[in-house]
RNA sequence: GGGCGAAUAGCUCAGUUGGCUAGAGCGCUUCCCUUACAAGGAAGAGGUCACAGGUUCGAGUCCUGUUUCGCCCA
């Protein structure tokens, strides 16, 4: 009868590669292939992973979230476009460079800018294949022929124009500010790649001399009691400031102290910024080396002394302690300090230590020449876009965060002294005039106009922080400074699903500067997920070694055994914990979809004729059950969906398919498929299957695909379940009463199969069996073959009725519904009075319950009709129950 | 210091307009290689939903406070 043969178990690795090749080579990543090509389109930019970076479970998360908003949406009829690509990282791309190039022995100042660059884009032309590869390995489905690069040509003008634009509009400026600098990199970073981490550190306090005096003359005349955590950076002292109510320390106030080691005097200054409790109360003020001191500085006109070199050795500033690294400076210094009874004492102190986010190193704080960008007024539209509801952050609290950070944002530093990224578009004349322009072209035509004849130029030799370029992604992809036809029919975007990791770096930038240049919002959801972290909730780290790469999980469970784990296991907004028996799990659910199409498909006549939803007259009650389940399970997945709760969604699905389609439905249509009219069940059979696999295909892609292919269609429908409609409920096969009378039908089942494993009755051997089902006797009627078959009932001693009087044997109750199991000798009469009244005094402690409930006037009054409902016919299953066992006991006793 | 999240079965987690006798997977116990699936099937044990109050006819779900853990910001 089958007209071929499926393995017995699902082989994903044979699979996956030809099924995505199959599905891009039709085309169906494209919008303009979808059912709807002129439709409402649905569009995601990807968040763009490194270009030279290895795939890890947080994109893997990622993409199983996009891809699934995608083909649900395709599927749904919309115009799908997922815009891929990949950014160029400037740090990351430049350290891994770097070290390549320490291990080939040589470094990039040695090869010089224009080598390290062709280094540089030969390294991302190497590794770009592979995390592309691996993105398609999830199943992603991307259209690759609009894939982009952060550093492509389109996307670098793009680049330029907005910094043209924000400078032109002055909002960008040069200016000597306090940076995060990094002195390995050798860079300023911005105020979000810096991390602060609680470490042991020593709090030095020490003795700051008062010009004129002895040190010997002790506190408050000979010297003032300082205490820092950073000794070194009292080179770069410029003042000593007390707070002004201090009474301890009001006398100096105006006196002048002397910078140790150096003897250079500074003043003794006064502001309320100063904490008493802390350290001694007095302060040393160092504005080239301190944010906070950097204000106070400016806030009294204090000069500022830089005491460093880009590498962190201190410079001449520093005396006799140039040329020393920071380190080695502090340790000396206080040494020096301590033979000169300067010191007082060392106290260990818990502090923050900034590190940077990329390699780690401790951030140095200087001020430094950088280009800026003033965000007050970006902020403000990304504030209001949020606020007005205009955009709307999945889940919830975070846009509490995000309006903080908005409220609070300082002004940009932009520009990276970094060699690969986009060039900073600014070009100074001999004399220092600043000529911002698009290319080089259009600042030498200024500086002709400015100088009146040509003069040479030199381009700023810095490149612009890596978020810059990302801020514009999602309008830059789509052909943005040009009004391309992708950007009109295509922006702004539908969902922005990301990390809520980088909520500040990436998507309020994104969103600020899709306001400021296309006058829209750049998507109007933001999606945000969590960390993936390992089964015991620890971050995942190479050093930890707890790394659970997502590309061995592939090889061993299959990507959609990985994606419906990522998918289920994980709620918006929170960290989920990955465990392989989880993913195994799934790998089995995969599997069980494959055997449950195995079962429909084998038992289908090779002239079999699908005509899609069945008749439905021609349906039995089981029937009728699974495709009222089915409605209700369409309409639940939908709503999920369309509410962002994936992972419900998906769970409902799995419950759906393995606990009634499988273990239930399945079961009950064994016996039809042998009966005389077997052409009602295999339509059901084939009709559910192909709906349960639309609605997974979203979660796992390639198994759902690849059976769909197996299965029986309409002459009409699509080729490929990828662009298939998703389902849609039919009224038709709404029917309460039907499922209800099944679900009768299946706790009876329940309490036999109970008592034969209660009774250690032999798996193999048929019973008889007498089933009072009340009100439902007809539906049962009908489903003779199928309660003898999940019952094990042996059909000829299988009687709907009354229980006989006198005959030994096992009555069981549920609901309305009796059964009597004539075991004879195997029942203990004593034992099976003492479990129905055990079952009776259950039943009545819920009966008093449910009668209190309804006896309460404001609950009839004020609950819903529903909910009432629902509790009356809970009273009177539980009366009929209560009815049920009384009467057995009675015949018992 | 401010903000946010988590606390539910031995373990990992669901449970979103408050309406169940609180669910799943794994693990555990018993039985079954029944012609879709042993990556399986059947039955079962296991939970005062962190704690204390409150709102409500009704609280795992809402409010207040407390404890523990985690994250973000300063």
């Amino acid at each position: 009868m089958p007209t071929f043969t499926l393995p017995k178990t699902y082989d994903f690795a044979t699979t996956e590669q030809r099924l995505y090749r199959w599905w891009e080579e039709n085309g169906w990543f494209k919008p303009e292939n979808s059912r709807n090509p002129h439709g409402k389109p649905f569009v995601i930019s990807i968040p763009p992973p490194n270009v030279t970076g290895v795939l890890h479970q947080g994109h893997a998360l990622t993409m199983a979230l996009e891809d699934l908003m995608i083909r649900y949406h395709r599927m749904k009829g919309r115009a799908a476009l997922w815009v891929p690509g990949t950014d160029h990282a400037g740090i990351a791309t430049q350290l891994q460079l770097e070290r390549k190039l320490r291990e080939e022995g040589t470094s990039r100042e040695e090869i010089g800018r224009e080598r390290f660059l062709q280094e540089a884009w030969a390294w991302k032309e190497k590794y770009h294949g592979r995390i592309t590869e691996q993105i398609r390995r999830l199943g992603a489905s991307c259209d690759w022929d609009r894939e982009r690069f952060t550093m492509d040509e389109g996307l670098s003008r793009a680049v330029r124009e907005a910094f043209v634009r924000l400078y032109r509009m002055g909002l960008i400026y040069r200016g000597e500010r306090i940076v995060n600098w990094s002195p390995g990199l050798q860079t300023a970073v911005s105020d979000v790649e810096v991390e602060y981490t609680d470490e042991q550190g020593t709090l030095y306090y020490f003795k700051y001399p008062i010009a004129g005096h002895s040190l010997d003359e002790g506190p408050g005349q000979g010297y003032i009691p300082v205490a820092t955590t950073r000794p070194e950076t009292i080179l770069g002292d410029t003042a000593v400031a007390v707070h002004p109510e201090d009474e301890r320390y009001r006398h100096l106030i105006g006196k002048t102290c002397l910078v140790p080691m150096l003897n250079r005097p500074i003043p003794i200054i006064h502001d309320t910024y100063v904490d008493r409790e802390f350290g001694t109360g007095a302060l040393k003020i160092t504005p080239g080396h301190d944010p906070n001191d950097f204000e106070i500085g400016q806030r009294h006109g204090l000069p500022f002394i830089n005491i460093m070199n880009k590498d962190a050795t201190l410079n001449e500033q520093a005396g006799p302690y140039a040329g020393l690294d920071r380190f080695e400076a502090r340790k000396k210094l206080w040494a020096d300090m301590a033979a000169a009874g300067m010191v007082i004492k060392e106290e260990p102190y818990q502090m923050q230590v900034p590190r940077a986010q990329r390699g780690g190193e401790i951030i140095e704080p200087l001020v430094s020449m950088q280009w800026w960008l003033n965000t007050d007024g970006m902020a403000q539209l990304g504030l209001a876009a949020v606020r007005s509801g205009r955009i709307k952050i999945v889940p919830e609290r975070f846009t509490k965060v995000y309006y903080h950070w908005l409220e609070n944002l300082r002004h940009w530093c932009l520009s990276r002294q970094l060699w690969w990224g986009h060039r900073i578009p600014v070009w100074y004349g001999p004399d220092g005039e600043v000529f911002v322009a698009h290319d080089e072209a259009e600042a030498r035509a200024m500086a002709h106009e400015h100088y009146g004849e040509a003069v040479p130029l030199e381009q700023d030799p810095d490149v612009l922080d890596t978020w810059f370029s990302s801020g514009l992604w999602p309008f830059s992809t789509l052909g943005w400074p040009d009004n391309t036809p992708d950007l009109q029919r295509y922006y702004p975007t539908d969902v922005m699903e990301t990390g809520y990791d980088i909520l500040f770096f990436w998507v309020s930038k994104m969103i600020m500067s899709g306001l400021l240049y296309t006058n829209d919002i750049p998507f109007h959801t933001v999606y945000l997920h969590g960390l993936v972290r390992d089964e015991k909730g620890r971050k995942m780290s190479k050093t930890y070694g707890n790394v659970v790469d997502p590309i061995e999980i592939m090889d061993n469970y299959g990507t959609d055994a990985l994606r419906f784990t990522l998918l289920t296991g994980s709620t918006p907004g929170n960290d989920m914990n990955l465990s392989i028996d989880r993913i195994r799990a799934n790998r089995n659910f995969a599997n069980k979809i494959w055997n449950a199409t195995r079962f429909v498909l084998g038992n289908l006549p090779d002239d079999f004729q699908f005509r899609g939803a069945p008749d439905p007259d021609s349906l039995d009650l089981s029937d009728r059950w699974i495709l009222h389940r089915l409605n209700r399970i369409i309409e639940t997945a939908t709503r999920l969906i369309d509410n962002y709760q994936f992972g419900e969604a998906g769970r409902q699905v799995y419950e759906f398919l393995w606990g009634e389609f499988a273990d239930w439905y399945i079961e009950a249509a064994k016996p039809r498929l042998q009966g005389a009219d077997p052409d009602p069940v295999r339509q059901t059979l084939v009709y559910v299957l192909d709906q349960t696999l639309r609605l997974l295909h979203p979660f796992i892609p390639y198994v759902t695909e690849e059976l769909w292919q197996h299965l029986p269609h309409v002459a009409d429908e699509s080729p490929a379940l990828i662009i298939a409609a998703w389902p849609e409920t039919d009224v038709r096969f709404d029917d309460r009463k039907a499922a209800e009378s099944f679900e009768r039908l299946r706790e009876a089942v329940r309490v036999i199969r109970n008592a034969r494993s209660e009774y250690n009755v032999d798996p193999g051997r048929k019973i008889a069996a007498f089933i009072d089902a009340g009100p439902n006797a007809a539906a049962f009627q009908s489903q003779t073959a199928v309660l003898t078959t999940l019952a094990r009932l042996d059909p000829e001693r299988l009687n709907l009725g009354p229980a006989p009087e006198g005959e030994k044997g096992v009555t069981l109750v549920a609901g309305d519904i009796s059964v009597f199991l004539p075991l004879g000798g195997m029942v203990d009469v004593e034992a099976e009075l003492a479990r129905l009244r055990k079952q009776l005094a259950e039943t009545e402690k819920h009966l008093r319950g449910a009668e209190a409930r309804l006896a309460n006037e404001n609950f009839v009054n004020r609950a819903p009709a529903h909910v009432v409902e629902q509790a009356r016919q809970t009273l009177s299953d539980l009366r009929a129950q209560q009815q049920r066992l009384i009467e057995q006991i009675a015949a018992l006793s």
